[in-house]
DNA sequence: CTATTAATGCAAATGATTTGCATTTGCATA
DNA sequence: TATGCAAATGCAAATCATTTGCATTAATAG
C-alpha cells in the first residue's frame, strides 16, 4: 500500500485506484493519455475501470496535482505531474513520440498581450507537430 | 450562382453547397466551426446537410483553401480561409470571443528547434485562453 | 445524349469523454 | 467496535464532434 505524499489529497479519502494512477504517472517520463493510464494500471494487475480513470483525472486536475499537457491531433488528451516543469512538446505524427521543448515563448508574451488587449490570460496551447528524425528517415526508404 | 475565384478549385466540379460554404468564410472575420458554418448556409436556405459541409471543409483543407486555425477548449474545429493571414487567438473561455493576435511566436523558433533536433516540423498550434475585459467586468458584479 | 464518377443526404458508426445509477468502501462519529 | 453518510467505483448508456457506408443525384467529359 503505498503511501503519496501529496499535500493537496488532504481532504480526500483514501483510493487505491488513484493511488495507482499516480503511481503510473510519476514513473513515466512523457505525458499519457488517459486510455494508457488505464493499460497500464490494468497490467499491473489492479482491475479499474475506465470511466474511473477518468473520474480521478478529473480530481487530479481540479487539485491541480496534474495538468494537461498536450492535445495530439485525434484531440486525445495527455497529461503529466505539475510538479514536473511546465514545458511543451513537438509531437511527431507519425510515431506519436512527443520530445519536449525547453523554450516556453509564451509566458512573456502573455504579460505584453494581457496588458494591450485587457485580456485576462489564464492558459495557453502551445504544440510543435512534424516528423521526428527517425520516422523522416524510415519514410526516404519507401 | 456565385462564381468563385480559387484557382485550387480548377479540378473541381462545381458546387452550389461548397460555393456556399466558401461564402460564408469570405463573409466571415472570425474562424468559424463546421456546425456554424452549416447553421449560416441553412439559414441563408440552401438544404445542406451536416456531413455534406464536413466533406466539404475536408476538401478545402486538402487544397489548402482553408486551415483549421484554433480548436476550443471542447475540442471543436475552427476553420479560416487561407488567404487570411496567419496568426493565432485569444479565445474567452466565457463567451468564446476570438481576438487576433498579430504575434505568432512559433515561426523563428521553429527554425531553432528543427535544426538541433532533426525534427522536420510541419504545423504548431498556438492559443491562449483566458477572460476578455467584457466577461471579466460582467463577473465582478455578481 | 450518355456514361462516369464526384457530390450529396441520411443514418449508423466511431472514439474520446461524460454521466446515471446502483453498489462498495473509507472514515468520522456515536 | 458498530453505523451512517458521502466519496469512490463499475457498468452501461449517453454525449458530442467527426467519419463513414451506401444509395441517390448531378456535373461534365466525350
Amino acid at each position: 500500500m503505498m503511501k503519496n505524499h501529496y499535500e493537496k489529497l488532504k481532504g480526500c479519502r483514501a483510493s487505491k485506484n488513484r493511488d495507482e494512477v499516480l503511481f503510473v504517472m510519476e514513473n513515466q517520463n512523457c505525458p499519457l493519455s488517459v486510455e494508457e493510464i488505464y493499460g497500464k494500471v490494468k497490467a499491473k494487475n489492479s482491475s479499474i475501470s475506465l470511466s474511473t480513470v477518468y473520474r480521478i483525472i478529473d480530481k487530479l486536475l481540479n487539485l491541480e496535482i496534474i495538468r494537461k499537457a498536450a492535445t495530439l491531433e485525434d484531440n486525445t488528451s495527455l497529461y503529466e505531474l505539475t510538479k514536473d516543469s511546465h514545458h511543451h512538446y513537438m509531437i511527431c505524427t507519425k510515431c506519436k513520440k512527443m520530445i519536449p521543448i525547453d523554450i516556453c515563448p509564451i509566458e512573456e508574451l502573455e504579460h505584453k498581450i494581457s496588458d494591450s488587449t485587457g485580456f485576462n490570460i489564464t492558459g495557453h496551447k502551445f504544440e510543435l507537430y512534424g516528423e521526428c528524425k527517425n520516422c523522416a528517415q524510415k519514410q526516404d526508404r519507401s
